[in-house]
DNA sequence: AACCTATTTGGCTAAATAGCCAAATAGCCA
DNA sequence: TGGCTATTTGGCTATTTAGCCAAATAGGTT
């Protein structure tokens, strides 16, 4: 049978993907705060400025944030804050994790 | 500054990376219809059943799916549906690029 | 036990990614 | 213009990942 791979599942995984980073998950979590310019991020993430600026570029490559000139700085946004709601749900995901791993451990223990 | 990246960030890039794949993507949204065994899964995507089974030891890692032996197949499971959901929020993303690509066409043209 | 069928693991190669440094660029200000 | 600041790009290396094939494993069945 042919491949149910599709366009779709390539589109989902090109913005995922651009997520999956955990200096670009700081970088999504604090635009959604509000705007910031890669200098700020990179004093927070405490990266190369080079490396920051190539994480935005993912970012912004993927849509998921828009930048603006101002001043002498480039400000970057999150261009859907949604992006963010899903974070619940990975949490949601880590939470059942531990708990599956406290339940083997208590079972070992007997 | 020391860095503000932390754990949580990297736990929570652990479970997206997980996603971030067609393949995987075309996994957890057939899991999200019912449960399904190796042997489906690999028949639809139509790789190899070695690559399958890798793509699914990658997200029972990350705690996305669960496995039960049943008969003589292996059941898998998506363990929190809300995974889906978020495809709503990327398919947002990729309309507002299309949106944008459009915009980009139309005043080029003039 | 020997045999199937279903699935996983190991080994390999090709491709993609992250990060640093150094250099280029862009726009502001003296 | 020349210098300053902010950001991006190029080049490199080390690491990770995807995918195939072949081989191993796990259970059920005869």
């Amino acid at each position: 049978m042919a491949s149910r791979i599709n366009t779709k599942h390539e589109a989902w995984a090109k913005v995922i993907k651009a997520m999956a980073h955990p200096s670009r998950l700081f970088i999504i979590e604090e635009l959604h705060k509000g705007e910031r310019c890669v200098g700020d991020l990179t004093e927070m993430i405490g990266a190369d400025a080079s490396t920051v600026s190539k994480h935005l570029s993912v970012l912004k490559n993927a849509g998921l944030v828009s930048d603006e000139k101002r001043a002498n700085s480039i400000y970057y946004t999150l261009r859907c804050p949604c992006v963010m709601d899903f974070i619940g749900c990975v949490e949601d995901v880590l939470s059942a994790n531990a708990k599956e791993h406290a339940h083997i451990l208590k079972c070992c223990k007997k």
